[in-house]
DNA sequence: GCCGATATGTTATAGTATAACATACTATCT
DNA sequence: AGATAGTATGTTATACTATAACATATCGGC
């Protein structure tokens, strides 16, 4: 699976359909129910078509949230570490770069000889909308 | 509960046990198992501990891990957003405070007018020691 | 002792993720 | 066409993570 996924499977399409027109991060699950009509009839066609579609950068997976959402970032990999602010009320996910974020936490992996690594960072609360609105 | 736990109970003593002589995070079963022979007997008794300590600042849940580690942090509360490095191999978390880093996110955040936020910062990889071995 | 608040015990269930195996499709070579 | 290998899909069962709901016990202040 290269960086830039070059054709999707129908699976990984019905998944990643799924994904782009939801309005908030989906669940596995909630995804499965959302594909029954399609087909779908069990977990692992969902966690399989994710797999690929996480891997290829297409769709990311928030951990706080056991949950994925479409990638939404213009040229997302080529930006450094990826930060997800996440409203809980509505669901809206803003994904962002800082290229300060990105060059600390870099040289702090550096400098303690880590390797081989994934950067996690996910800000949850409400969004200025949200929070405006009480 | 305030930040700084004044008193623990019981289960939150042997809970808090359990995670500080661990060598890795610890998933709540994983946890619940260890307690056992102490007289655990369902996942509640683990989970509201942990619920407590983990308002308490005196434990941390790795959100990309689904498990939970004992606070390492000198002044933990104090120093910003706090990040988590963790080997894959051998468990180690290191715990890190970075005051570049805590200072753009919380711009950022101010800037887009997010509230009541809990900051996810977790790295995962393979630590110096694991990264030599191979 | 009485009462409210907190802590604990217990059962059942909800939600998330993967192992294992069977079948089908696609591309390539003979 | 037929064989073969690799990938994708379908299906069942199970493992792992987390909480709801209700019962009982313990601790303090009055
Ligand atoms: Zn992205
Ligand atoms: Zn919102
Ligand atoms: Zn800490
Ligand atoms: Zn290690």
């Amino acid at each position: 699976m290269s960086d830039q996924m070059t054709s999707l499977t129908k699976n990984q399409e019905m998944v990643l359909g799924a994904l782009s027109h939801a309005k908030a991060p989906m669940s596995a699950y909630a995804i499965l129910d959302e594909l029954r009509s399609e087909g779908f009839r069990a977990p692992p066609q969902v966690y399989r078509a994710l797999e690929k579609l996480v891997a290829g950068g297409l769709v990311h997976r928030l951990e706080s949230l056991n949950a994925f959402v479409a990638c939404s970032h213009e040229d997302c990999h080529t930006s450094g570490l990826i930060a997800f602010a996440i409203c809980e009320q509505c669901g809206l996910v803003s994904e962002f770069s800082d290229q300060a974020v990105s060059t600390r936490l870099t040289h702090w992996i550096a400098d303690h000889k880590f390797t081989n690594t994934k950067t996690t960072i996910e800000i949850r609360g409400d969004c200025g909308t949200c929070s405006v609105a009480g």
